[in-house]
Formats: structure tokens, sequence, C-alpha cells
DNA sequence: ATCAGTGTAACGTATGCGGTTACAGATCAC
DNA sequence: GTGATCTGTAACCGCATACGTTACACTGAT
């Protein structure tokens, strides 16, 4: 009942932080003072957005860090609820 | 202007979960079928939840995966809010 | 052709989650 | 006391991932 598809948090830090304000990869890589590789990563959905990722970027771009481990989650929970079934877990509540 | 030191999730699990139900840590851990050691870690705040522990405590107690997550999302984020400073990051976007 | 920007492979490090085994301490039944 | 159970945790393993540097190939603009 939740969303489809999430997209990973890098593709919305392209299309809403990095292309509004005209920067670069690398460009963004040094204000955040991170590798471009590391950015990157994140940005083609190779790499999640750790707590300390999500700092950088509400530093950077005023955003809340919040809402960065909130997208990730999202992203990660979606992909993992796939494999529900496959952990041998018994219901210990409503039993 | 947010939480003082919030609870690592564990404890919110041991308190919430394991002690109404009456569960012993070994049954729990049979239960969500993780060895002792993994769930002890959770609990006493060695290690924090992950995606995959936040479906197996999802499917085990009917709570939701995101809470947990979010959860451990508070907890994650207060500790490394106190190095902010220690991060050399240029603002971009009100600059 | 040159240069900026990009993605990414290859290598390293550190951290964290997961497992097993084994031990010490506490608690309870007997 | 003796034994059983539960607990925390140390010592070891494997694996994944975040991060770094360096180096390469590709693209597109000048």
């Amino acid at each position: 009942m939740k969303m489809h598809n999430p997209p990973h948090p890098g593709e919305i830090l392209r299309e809403l932080c990095l292309k509004p304000l005209g920067l670069t990869v690398t460009q963004a890589a040094e204000a955040l003072d991170v590798s471009r590789k590391t950015l990157s990563g994140i940005l083609n959905g190779r790499a999640g957005i750790s707590p300390e990722m999500a700092v950088r970027l509400s530093l950077a771009f005023g955003t809340s860090a919040e809402s960065w481990m909130n997208q990730q989650t999202q992203y990660d929970l979606w992909h993992m609820e796939r494999r529900r079934k496959k952990l041998h877990v018994a219901k210990l509540s409503a039993a």
C-alpha cells in the first residue's frame, strides 16, 4: 500500500539539488568535502546515503538530514520487502 | 530543536515488545531467526537496526518496518549532529 | 586536438552486521 | 550444593559498504 519503486536518493539529489544550481559533480563533491567517486556512487545509485552524508547534504543544501535519511529508508525497505517471504520469522504478537 | 538523546531502538524493543510478552532473549532470537548474539547486540545498544532486521521485527511483532528504521535514523542522526561542525562543508543553496 | 567533466575499475582502510563457539555470571528448582 | 536456564560478551569467521586515492576511457565543447 505504499509507493511503487521509489527512486534512489541520488536521483533526487541530482535533479533537485545539482541541476537547479547548475553544479557539476566535481563542484558538488568539493563543496561536500567528499571524493568525486563517493558522490558519483550516490548519484548513480551504487551507494546509499550514510548518516554522515545526510548531514553533509543538509549543510550544503539547507535541507534536513532527516529527509535524506528517510528517502534512503524508503528505498532500502522497498527493496527489502521483496524478500519478506524468504525470512523464516515466527509471529509473536497477535499470535 | 528536536529531541534530547533518543534511546537506541533496542531499548524500545526490549521494553515494548519483549517485556510485555514475557519473552526471553533466547526465545525472541529464535522467533526472529537470528542468533542470540545479534539480538543481544541490538537490545544493549551495540548494534543498530538493519533494514533486514526491521522487516524481521515487523513480521514478528506486527509493527511497521518503517517505524523501526525511523527510530534508528533518529538515534543515528542525533549522534551525528554532534559532529556537524567538524565537517568542512560549503553552503551551496542560499549562498 | 585539447580540455573539463564524468563514470568507474583497482586497490586500500574502517566499520558494521551476521554467524558460531565458548565462557562467566546470575537466577531458579531441586 | 548441584544442575538447568538465561544472559552478556569475547574471539574468531565471512560479507557488505562507505570512504579514500590513482588512473583510465569516454564524451562533449572549444
